[in-house]
DNA sequence: AATGGTCAAGTCAGC
DNA sequence: GCTGACTTGACCATT
């Protein structure tokens, strides 16, 4: 079990997902930022390499803009380099790569105008992560989208929009349980019928749920993922105390998180946790699960 | 240097 | 109908 955190390090003094506003777009501006976001992109990944962290998400806001129509620059050719040399860093590391685009992303609104925005988003994704040359195991993880007052048309368009993808599209889409408006159940129907492997969502999951076990529910999610998609992945986090239901923890809870680890024992799956104190909690959790798995062999022996 | 309004994009819930 | 939540901050104009 890979363990990892999204987007952001707290630890190192950078960020890899420097932006700016629309208005002041420029092509040295883009460069500039995109340069920066690549170097800590790098830097960040050697410093999980250090520390056992082996799963990571890279943020959407790498090149900003790119999508955009204002951007006109060939950056996938003029950072090909860059790309290449972080994409070895991730093979020869064995690190596990997903991202995550923003709420906006929505392949199945009636709008089609939004649609085609959403596709144009999501094949900036994958260019990243070709130019990275990364296998079919580096996914692009999505939520099913809004209902509209249609459930059953809504999932449809789903599916019609899904197999219109480009391959290179399809080879790393992945759909992930939501807790407001689409549970398991919708992602497994998706599954059937599109063949889109499902990211289950644990906290979502105990949130919305048609009153699957937990443990149900996760061996379900995983029968999707095939050999070419890699191990499944799986998105941790806990409630924050106190606050609107939903709310991700400001920090792990180790207690919760034993008891996810045996909920996921045998299976073999890469867990991306969801906490807002990012690698801190992380660290903390690869700890928690070396601990869980020596004393499990021993266990075993005995 | 500190502050606070504003930020590319969509949808839904709650007031 | 409008605002805030979602990932939650950071940019940038103004002082």
């Amino acid at each position: 079990m890979r363990i990892g955190y999204p987007c952001l390090n707290r630890t190192l003094d950078c960020r890899n997902n420097h932006s700016f506003k629309l208005a002041s777009y420029t092509e040295e501006r883009l460069v500039e930022t995109v340069a920066a976001n690549l170097k800590c992109l790098e830097a960040i990944l050697k410093f999980n390499v250090e520390n056992s962290l082996l799963f990571f998400r890279i943020s959407s806001d790498l090149i900003p803009f790119a999508s955009h129509p204002v951007c006109r620059f060939d950056w996938a050719n003029y950072f090909t380099g860059d790309l290449s040399r972080i994409g070895s860093l991730i093979k020869r590391n064995g690190i596990r790569i997903s991202m995550h685009p923003d709420q906006f992303i929505l392949l199945n609104s009636p709008d089609d105008r939004i649609v085609e925005r959403s596709v144009l988003e999501l094949e900036y994704h994958a260019e990243i992560l070709d130019r990275m040359k990364l296998d079919g195991t580096a996914k692009i993880q999505i939520h099913v989208g809004g209902v509209y007052g249609e459930r059953e048309q809504a999932l449809k368009r789903f599916v019609q929009r899904y197999e219109k993808l480009s391959s290179r599209l399809k080879k790393r889409l992945v759909v992930e349980n939501d807790d407001r408006l689409y549970p398991l159940a919708d992602c497994m129907d998706l599954h059937f019928q599109a063949g889109v492997p499902v990211l289950f969502d644990m906290f979502h999951h105990c949130i919305l749920n048609f009153g699957e076990p937990a443990r149900e529910a996760l061996e379900l999610a995983v029968t999707t993922w095939s050999e070419q998609d890699g191990p499944p992945m799986v998105d941790y986090s806990s409630q924050f105390a106190g606050e609107r239901k939903g709310r991700h923890a400001e920090s792990l809870d180790n207690d919760d998180f034993a008891h996810f680890l045996e909920t996921a024992q045998g299976i073999d799956c890469d867990v991306m946790l969801e906490i807002k104190d990012k690698e801190r909690s992380a660290l903390r959790a690869v700890e928690i699960y070396q601990r869980e798995s020596s004393r499990q062999k021993k266990k075993a022996k005995s």
